[in-house]
DNA sequence: GTGAAAGCGCTAACAG
DNA sequence: CTGTTAGCGCTTTCAC
């Protein structure tokens, strides 16, 4: 510590700009006095000090990456995508845990801008789309998991909501469910809104009326569902189904279920969103979407990265990937 | 973008110092000029670059975390607790996943050699105590979670694994088991060796004979407590409970009987290590050990922060902190 | 209370 | 192939 380049060129006889050369590899030196650098880098046990180098090259190698809970494997899955492939292509990855709190998000988005880190995955439901095309608008590198963002610099990776929402419901409906309960997310939510959207069409493709009074808000988490469940069945109402438009609220319907002796699937079904590590472990198992989740942050940060090396922006900006529906024993039940 | 403080202090027709102190608040400022300031930089929307704020002022006030995986509730909850501290003593964290893997940890730890972050907060079993201690004997700022180290510049917390290994040993015989299976992580582990330290302690105390046969690792990983199982199993050796030293073993466990149709806990009692939160959601519930995992993040950043401000070192360095065995129905049966 | 100037440690022209 | 020099954007003495 407290080594800097003049020292090890001074310790080897040489500029300081023939070490700079040895430690980036920027233009040829002679095997001799890269030898002799080394040497004394070795002997020094000199590091080099990222944040000159950064200021001065005017870029960090590293990327953001913001979440909003770390503490859940959905979020775990993507960021093993991205670290993997980063780090196969030299970049570091550092992860921000935003807690579900736009103040935080806030805080850690500032890494990008105040230059720490050369771009940023935004992994934000709480976030407008507008919010994120400003940033980009300013010059800021930035791209998207989970949405779809209308802004031809920013890359982004989703799943159609809609889609397998609608899928759900479908395969309730085939199950001989005709009322379906809706668990959403905090209604900020991009995912929320969506996810209700395949609620509606589904309904409505199978002439369905629509109950309004089956949908309740569970905030995206174990605790919010169970609540949402004590709710619903307090107000004893008819329903032989529920849609969580995640895994977490389910947690929380199977426990509200457990307190009022209800079976699940037999007195009610249960479909989840994310396919969570716990879906398959719980009795029983729970059915739920599964996304690619893995694949989604490899191949975003794939092309993050190669937008930033040729500074040119590809044709194919955005990927829309499948998910499937996973029925297991939650609502593997056919109603008569 | 591109704004710089020239920029704005041409704007505000002030000189750079003024504009710096306004941002950094160092030293009195007129309201008036202030207020200038305030308002070119709103106009510009300048942001500060950090990296040349951190070249200049020698720090970063941002802490490194590493950790083995960041898909685990275990790390995951430390991680909350060192954040939520950190953010209210006004440090940034990143985080950075070493995937298990000696090189990717390494590589991280380059952040806090090269000076992106002031600190970094080490949760690395595979770290020997002697490459921790030459990190900071090189004057780099350290703490450790999970392990003593005998080091008088480092902060560490830690749960004593001896101790309620031996605690877990002991509630097995007292529900009269002898036989018993000692599941370990990878060798290179500290915890696994003072896990099984405390394995062999309580069998001692009770007059039991090691069967050295009893001893499988399992790699911390469920495949790897399955196979485990299975070796075992394929034995056919006398055995009535499992003590793995995770949880996530413990699931390769409950895998492994399912296929063999040995039911838990009556034919075969498991405990784990970790209390992931897996482990009260699956049947039969698992026993495990629990530590408190939030509060063991928050104190450690707590003590690292104040070493590093009163640039001093306290009294009081290292805390142990106790665990609990929380006894659940994989192995809640008394064996006659 | 405010400005001028030096310099944090490094890299990238430009010479040689 | 190697050295000299300037400067990345900011903070911080030191004057005034």
């Amino acid at each position: 510590m407290d080594i800097k380049i003049v020292d090890v060129a001074a310790k080897a006889g040489v500029s300081p700009a023939t070490v700079s050369r040895v430690l980036n590899e920027s233009s040829s030196v002679t095997s001799k006095t890269k030898a002799k650098v080394m040497k004394a880098i070795e002997e020094l046990g000199y590091h080099p000090n990222a944040v000159a180098k950064n200021l001065r090259s005017q870029k960090s190698m590293t990327i953001g990456v913001i979440v909003p809970d770390i503490n859940a494997s959905y979020f775990a899955e993507i960021i093993k995508g991205i670290e993997n492939v980063a780090y196969a292509r030299k970049y570091k990855v550092i992860i921000c845990d935003a807690e579900n709190q736009k103040e935080k998000e806030a805080e850690y988005l500032t890494l990008l801008m105040n230059r720490t880190v050369d771009a940023a995955i935004l992994i934000a439901p709480l976030m407008s789309d507008e919010e994120i095309c400003q940033i980009s608008e300013k010059g800021y590198t930035l791209a998207v998991v989970g949405r779809y963002i209308e802004h031809d610099r920013i890359p982004c990776i989703y799943t159609d909501n809609v889609k397998f929402s609608k899928e759900v419901v479908q395969h309730l409906v085939e199950n001989g469910h005709r009322d379906i309960v809706f668990l959403s997310g905090y209604a900020e939510a991009i995912d929320s809104y969506e996810r209700l959207e395949g609620y509606l069409k589904a309904l409505r493709d199978y002439h369905i009326p629509f109950r309004p009074e089956l949908i309740e808000n569970g905030n995206f988490n174990e605790e919010g569902g169970y609540e949402a469940m004590k709710r619903l069945f307090d107000k004893n109402l008819h329903f032989t189904a529920v849609f969580a438009a995640n895994d977490e609220m389910a947690l929380g319907v199977y426990k509200a279920c457990a307190e009022r002796g209800i079976a699940i699937p037999a007195q009610l079904a249960v479909v989840g969103v994310d396919n969570n590590r716990i879906s398959k472990y719980i009795t029983p198992t729970l059915s739920t979407i599964n996304q690619p989740k893995y694949t989604m942050g490899a191949l975003l940060v794939e092309k993050l990265i190669d937008q930033m090396n040729e500074n040119q922006f590809h044709d194919k900006r955005t990927f829309k990937v499948d998910s499937e529906l996973i029925v297991r024993g939650s609502s593997n039940f056919r109603r008569e």
